[in-house]
DNA sequence: CGAGATTCATGTGAAGTATACCTTTAGGCTTAA
DNA sequence: AAGCCTAAAGGTATACTTCACATGAATCTCGTA
């Protein structure tokens, strides 16, 4: 039987999953275990809005995967089911993600996107910052309305961003005649306000919330209710749960890494035609989940970015850079590959805010450092196991065209 | 020997440039009455 | 005369460059014990 037929002859057969869209990241359960305060908070602040009411500005804290969108997102279809009920029309409820890199990180595509939301239309470059604004105010006021606006992962879109803008979101009530809105922002960071303008900081959080992390037993009871609606009885080998949400527990009680973990772990026991999932298919899945991420960074990654990261392996293959690499080699190195593979070489500058970024993407670490009279530098090393590294070279060789 | 002064190799911020899109606007051409 | 198309004018975002100044510890210098 050669490989084909043994990997259909896996899925004809008996699947261990029940269900397994219940462990995507994109499925909304029933309930939200362990978060019923926060939650009830939530609704409780935002209630006012189903009778026309303006409700105050939330601000929600908490580390990723800790169900703040998830609370979020429950609260609003509650709302609008609630609406839908009640009969009316004048409750509007935006949501919009920041970290969508390429659609919301600047003032403009934020005004553009929403306005897409409210069901308006603006291009995607070209217009005045202002124009859209106005039009912005123009869609929002067009009728007796409360409008709320989730803006997720704010502390994203504010580095990029002035404050103003938050600002002037947050005083648009004055300007408008006929609507209300309110914002809710939420954020990952904890220290996100600590170095904000105190007039958005405090127009902003007129509520605050935070949404602690999942420890490793609230963990359990998570994965443990939605493991018995995915899959089927006795598929889970002992301690598979505990073990996903010791891993979770570690990264800061993240219930989305949890999941995945288990979600990942499961198809790979069915790849193997496995009937159980066993311990190590969990530190399986710990592996393919990294690997994965970090591949298909390098393979969107613009042309100069791949350059960059390609000179790094170079000179990281040769070997013998136990302190870590510094900026001046990683230029000359990069200098060397442009001109090989025909492509335009940029300034040191440039390449400074490439590291940086690359370090940001959690690919290398670069770390600034004083060698004394040596100057000052980065400090680069490569972030990627032996495995993947290779793979990583291979990509680069491939799209560079080496 | 130790406190300052020096120095190196980049880090970093601000401002400017080039390119790619986008809308508005005005003029010219077409078309229908 | 109204309608449609086109090109120029005027904006913005993005990726990059130029310029100028900032950094921080190893090393040097020099006064002093």
């Amino acid at each position: 039987m050669d490989k084909v037929d043994k990997i259909f002859e896996s899925f004809v057969g008996e699947s261990i999953f029940k269900n397994k869209s219940i462990l995507q990241s994109n499925y909304y359960p029933e309930n939200i275990l362990h978060r019923e305060e926060q939650v009830g908070l939530v609704a409780s602040i935002l209630a006012p809005a189903l009778r026309g009411e303006r409700v105050s500005n939330l601000f929600i804290y908490g580390n990723t995967g800790t169900g703040k969108t998830l609370g979020v997102q429950f609260v609003r279809n509650k709302m609008l089911e609630k609406v839908k009920e009640l009969g009316t029309d004048n409750l509007k409820f935006v949501y919009l993600n920041c970290k969508m890199k390429s659609l919301a990180d600047t003032e403009y595509r934020i005004l553009a996107e929403l306005i897409n939301e409210m069901g308006g239309k603006v291009p995607a470059t070209g217009l005045p910052t202002k124009e859209v604004y106005s039009r912005f105010v123009d869609i929002i006021d067009s009728k007796k309305q409360v409008i709320l606006i989730v803006l997720d992962e704010i502390d994203q879109a504010v580095q990029k961003i002035s404050g103003d803008f938050i600002y002037s979101l947050t005083r648009l009530n004055s300007e408008l005649k006929n609507a209300q809105i309110s914002l809710i922002g939420i954020s990952n960071n904890l220290t996100f306000m600590d170095n904000i303008d105190p007039r958005v900081k405090s127009s902003l959080a007129e509520e605050e919330l935070v949404f602690p992390p999942y420890n490793a037993l609230q963990l359990q009871d998570l994965l443990k209710t939605r493991a018995d609606k995915a899959f089927k009885e006795n598929i889970l080998e002992e301690g598979v749960i505990a073990k996903c949400a010791a891993f979770a527990a570690r990264e800061h009680g993240d219930a989305r890494r949890a999941l995945d973990l288990l979600r990942v772990a499961g198809e790979l026991a069915e790849r193997e035609s496995k009937k159980k999932v066993t311990l190590e298919h969990i530190d399986e899945a710990n592996r393919k989940i990294e690997k994965d991420k970090v591949i298909s960074i390098v393979e969107n990654a613009p042309r100069q970015f791949q350059l960059v990261l390609a000179s790094i392996m170079a000179i990281d293959r040769r070997g013998k850079n136990p302190n870590g690499i510094f900026t001046g080699e990683v230029y000359d190195k990069y200098k060397a590959v442009c001109e090989k593979t025909k492509n335009e070489e940029l300034t040191l500058r440039r390449l400074s805010d490439i590291l940086a970024e690359l370090d940001m993407l959690g690919i290398i670490y670069a770390r600034v450092i004083s060698k004394g009279r040596q100057g000052r530098t980065r400090e680069i090393k490569p972030m990627l196991s032996p495995a993947i590294k290779e793979q990583v070279c291979e990509i680069l060789q491939k799209s560079l065209g080496i």
